[in-house]
RNA sequence: GCCCUGGUGGCGGAAUGGCAGACGCACCGGACUUAAAAUCCGUUGAGUGGAGACACUCAUGGGGGUUCGACUCCCCCCCAGGGCACCA
């Protein structure tokens, strides 16, 4: 005690300090393979450095998990607890082109940057595991892992049609296009065949699917990524062409309604349509392939109502009835799903009918709807009343109306008006009911009410007769795995002078990016790597054939694919990994990060994931068990009267209300998006800087829910840093040690109670990330303690360890300042006993009729007789039974009792 | 259009079948101070009655239901946010 230290609170002091002793002392080194502890993986999702900073929305979830995982470290858990830089992508390559400064510079620049930001936040991280996959040594690992996928037959060069950015000079996959904009910048994107890297996740669709399903992820994402699978059931049916050899093959989840099928629909890119158009077709067919041709994807389905289509003039045969059939293009039949082709049922498709009606194409019901469903179009159905006799249609109604069973012979006419007209129904029936007018010589499903069963019929009919088979499709396809990009990792593969592609061997690793004169790309579809002239010729080492280098580089999905498994052996230089120490701590028991992930990564590394495993390099099928995601964190904003949004810097506060700077107009306040334009932005540095990074965790924790969305407001941080200093003064004195009022008196009934209870709820609340709760427990803690004279010196040392997951700083230092040497990251999660929760006396609350009318003090022990002797005792309650009759009395032990009287 | 979330005081939220509004913000009152800041103590869902402690009524987006009892469970509707969107 050489120096007096200071007596008030002030982080600025002491967060620095910790963070060095944490770093210096490797605090949070998560030991390998340590079979005495219980292992735990918990893994953040790891960011982007751009050059604009953290903001307030990474350290919600980096909080998060930090507080759990120091919990769990006092639980006596080995935790691993990682960060690392996602750090190939766009901006420091657009910087590059404008500015020519390298975008291993900036990237460099920018990673220092958010380190020392996170680091800020006392964070327990293993620092010494940080990974950066822009790094050779990392990406090595990336390219081994691509030459795995290549050598299973997962990775293919196709021309395939992509989605072309041109002000991004780059291919975009399906995931990362949004309503024909890029995800990314929102610039235009085109549809255009170019011959690019695929890999082929569409292989793994049913394992995705399926063994997703039992993981411990969040419904709605599980949904998200079931749906992007898109698994369908159903069959392909081969329709022979009137005129030709070949065959119209589609596929169909509806095989059931086959003798309903009056026309077929090819995609306009259908490569049977040149040959299938009669010369007096040709010309509007044509015209119409130009116009979906031009169209972007947006404009495609965007407008989507409007139908629009050209007969081609040829006709295909149905094979259940041998039925001619008009074969028409559409732009409503994608080319890229299925077979890109499809049999109209216009009866029992929505958008078939459509089409139909607006093509005046045959429409046959081969199922007929339950009554409700005709009668509840009947309203619709004005030529009815016309067609039948008017007062018969009248007394139908009437009967509707009325909600009165119909005479079987109305029911009758009913279904055969509907047979002969459909049309007049307004919209097609896609649902299940009993199967008419199905039958040829060798099958029937007429009379079968359940679609599924006459689909398997159908089926087995197809197959028997060689027109179709039972199929499954997914609306997922293959992954367009190439970019033509400078910063990415580059492709371990060389194309060889006589035509044949060589992969690189595993010593060949890793492909080094070349050194560029300049970084702008190069104006056509060629790679920025195309002009890397040295580097491009490639000699094969082992039998010194000369070939080129691929120039396209992988997407930014590549290195966030599997950066989960690296840290698990950051430094290996023989291998991407160890396998013993990939066995000890696989799979990632939690992990947390954006939804906006829900399909993109998260379904990317799951696909890898799976291959590693199949190839026996990994000992888990599924990488992430338990996944959680933070909510957002939104700005507040103002609006005016005709909800338009008002930037803050032009909004006054006055008197708890906002007006606008200019107007004068009363502005409502609304939480929003944080952006630049509406300057609602938080700067977690400004905030550190002025209340510490102690009170930013715990005021993004006690906002609310982890998952929920919530608006930020700095008044907020002001409550939780009030409550720290309160904290501090319940355990420091005025001479900067432990206050003279701790005291080793045993505490009071009350206060043991609520020392348990805090102990139990705070223990509960971390393990079900309810941080908001856990708080607010420490506050009543704080609340009650601190107004005491005396307070129990080992009380106050099991506050500080309750508290330090959520604001470890203060948490290091007051344990400190309590007299203690170690660090408390590890000093043993306090036990509560149960004993202590307990109360003598209870308050009951004595109801009657449901409503609360009076409370009565009973023992703890009291069974329901003695409850309801205590409440029909009780004054006010007898008031309340006062000439009325008992009926039944509810008793719930140590809650209430309800007297429920007449 | 379809799917998923959610809707509770002035605000963030708590309570998941048993006293609605814990905890915090904001507001108001008081103490301390020459004064302010900080700190401490207290009030605050709405309405009606009462000088008053208090009493009663209403209240968890709206409507219905189950139950002795519903923020909580079920059905219908409205609103907000997110996702998907001609996937045959």
């Amino acid at each position: 005690m050489s120096t007096p230290r200071n007596p008030t609170y002030t982080p600025s002091e002491i967060e620095p300090r910790w963070q060095k002793f944490w770093l210096a002392k490797k605090t949070f080194a998560a030991v390998d393979c340590d079979t005495t502890r219980q292992k735990l993986y918990v893994l953040d999702m790891f960011p982007y450095p751009s050059g604009s900073g953290l903001h307030v929305g990474h350290p919600e979830g980096y909080t998060a998990t930090d507080i759990y995982c120091r919990h769990k470290r006092m639980k006596g858990f080995n935790v691993l607890h990682t960060m690392g830089w996602d750090a190939f992508g766009l901006p420091a390559e657009q910087y590059a082109v404008e500015t020519g400064t390298h975008p291993r510079f900036t990237t460099q620049k920018n990673i220092d940057r958010f380190r020392q930001q996170l680091q800020a936040f006392g964070f327990s991280y293993d620092w010494d595991r940080e990974v950066d996959t822009t790094d050779p040594k990392y990406y090595k690992w990336t390219q081994w892992i691509f030459t795995q996928l290549y050598k299973k037959g997962l990775a293919y060069k196709a021309e395939v049609p992509v989605n072309w950015c041109q002000a991004l000079g780059t291919v975009l996959a399906n995931e990362e296009v949004i309503n024909g904009r890029s995800e990314r910048g929102n610039h235009p994107v085109v549809r255009m065949p170019l011959k690019q890297w695929m890999l082929r996740i569409t292989k793994y669709a049913d394992r995705l699917l399926e063994e997703g399903e039992a993981l411990d992820w969040p419904e709605g994402t599980k949904d998200m990524q079931r749906n992007w699978i898109g698994k369908s059931t159903g069959a392909e049916v081969d329709f022979e062409l009137v005129n030709s050899d070949k065959k119209i093959r589609v596929f169909t989840t509806r095989p059931d309604t086959l003798f309903g099928a009056t026309y077929m629909v090819l995609a306009p890119e259908h490569p049977l349509v040149p040959e299938l158009t009669t010369p007096d077709q040709e010309q509007a067919v044509e015209a119409y392939q130009e116009a979906a041709a031009t169209k972007s994807d947006f404009d495609r389905t965007e407008l989507n109502k409007d139908k629009s289509g050209v007969f081609t003039g040829s006709y295909a045969v149905n094979p259940v009835n041998g039925e001619k059939i008009p074969v028409w293009i559409s732009d409503y039949v994608l080319i890229s799903y299925g077979h890109g082709a499809i049999m109209a049922v216009p009866a029992h498709d929505t958008r078939d009918f459509e089409f139909a009606r607006k093509f005046k194409i045959s429409i046959r019901p081969v199922i007929i709807p339950p009554l409700a469903w005709l009668s509840e179009r009947l309203g619709h159905v004005q030529a009815l009343r016309n067609h039948w006799d008017p007062s018969f249609y009248d007394k139908i109604m009437l009967a509707f109306a009325e909600g009165r069973d119909i005479a079987p012979t109305g029911v009758q006419q009913l279904e055969d008006y509907y047979l002969k007209h459909p049309d007049k129904f307004e919209e097609a029936y896609p649902f299940d009911g009993i199967h008419v007018n199905s039958e040829n010589n060798t099958i029937s499903i007429n009379g079968i009410l359940r679609n599924d069963e006459a689909c398997g019929k159908i089926i087995e009919w197809l197959k028997r007769y060689g027109a179709g088979r039972r199929h499954t499709q997914f609306k997922l396809r293959d992954w367009l795995f190439s970019r033509q990009r400078y910063w990415g990792e580059p492709f371990p593969v060389a194309h060889m002078e006589d035509g044949t592609e060589k992969l690189m061997t595993d010593a060949e690793l890793p492909v080094l990016l070349p050194e560029l004169a300049d970084f702008k790309p190069t104006g056509t579809m060629d790679p920025p790597l195309s002009k890397a002239k040295e580097w491009l010729r490639y000699t094969d080492p082992a039998t010194g054939r000369h070939g080129l280098r691929e120039t396209n580089t992988m997407p930014q999905w590549a290195g966030s694919c599997w950066y989960y498994l690296r840290f698990i052996d950051p430094h290996n230089d023989g291998a991407a990994w160890d396998k013993e120490k990939e066995k000890y701590w696989m799979p990632v028991d939690l992990y947390v990060g954006g939804a906006e992930h829900a399909v993109l990564h998260l379904l990317y590394a799951r696909f890898w994931h799976k291959v590693l495993f199949d190839l026996g390099h990994v000992s888990t099928p599924e990488p992430f068990k338990k996944l959680i995601h933070q909510g957002l964190i939104l700005g507040i904003s103002y609006k005016d009267g005709r909800g338009f949004a008002v930037a803050n810097d032009k909004v006054d506060h006055r008197d708890g209300k906002h007006f606008h700077k200019e107007t004068g107009e009363e502005l409502t306040e609304f939480p929003t998006k944080m952006s630049k334009s509406l300057k609602n932005v938080v700067n977690p540095d400004d905030i550190i800087g002025q209340y510490g990074a102690d009170a930013f965790r715990l005021y993004e924790m006690f906002m609310g829910p982890l998952t929920d969305a919530k608006p930020w407001n700095t008044a907020g941080v002001e409550g939780v840093y009030r409550f720290l200093h309160r904290s501090w003064r319940m355990i420091v004195g005025p001479d900067g040690e432990r206050s003279q009022q701790l005291s080793d008196t045993p505490m009071t009934r009350e206060q043991e109670r609520l020392l348990h209870q805090t102990i139990k709820k705070l223990g509960e609340d971390f393990e079900n990330l309810s941080f908001n709760t856990a708080i607010a427990q420490l506050m009543i803690f704080t609340n009650e303690f601190s107004r005491c004279e005396i307070r129990n010196r080992r009380a106050m040392e099991i506050f500080v360890q309750l508290l330090s997951p959520l604001a470890p700083h203060i948490g290091e230092e007051l344990w400190e300042r309590l007299g203690k040497t170690e660090s408390l990251s590890y000093a043993p999660w306090p036990q509560y006993d149960e004993e202590k929760l307990k109360l003598d006396e209870l308050e009951i609350v004595v109801q009657v009729n449901g409503k609360p009318r009076g409370k009565v003090v009973v023992p703890a022990s009291a069974d329901a007789a003695a409850l309801e002797a205590a409440a029909r005792a009780d004054a006010k309650i007898q008031e309340q039974l006062a000439g009325k009759t008992v009926v039944k009395v509810i008793t719930v032990p140590g809650r209430l009792v309800n007297i429920v009287v007449k």
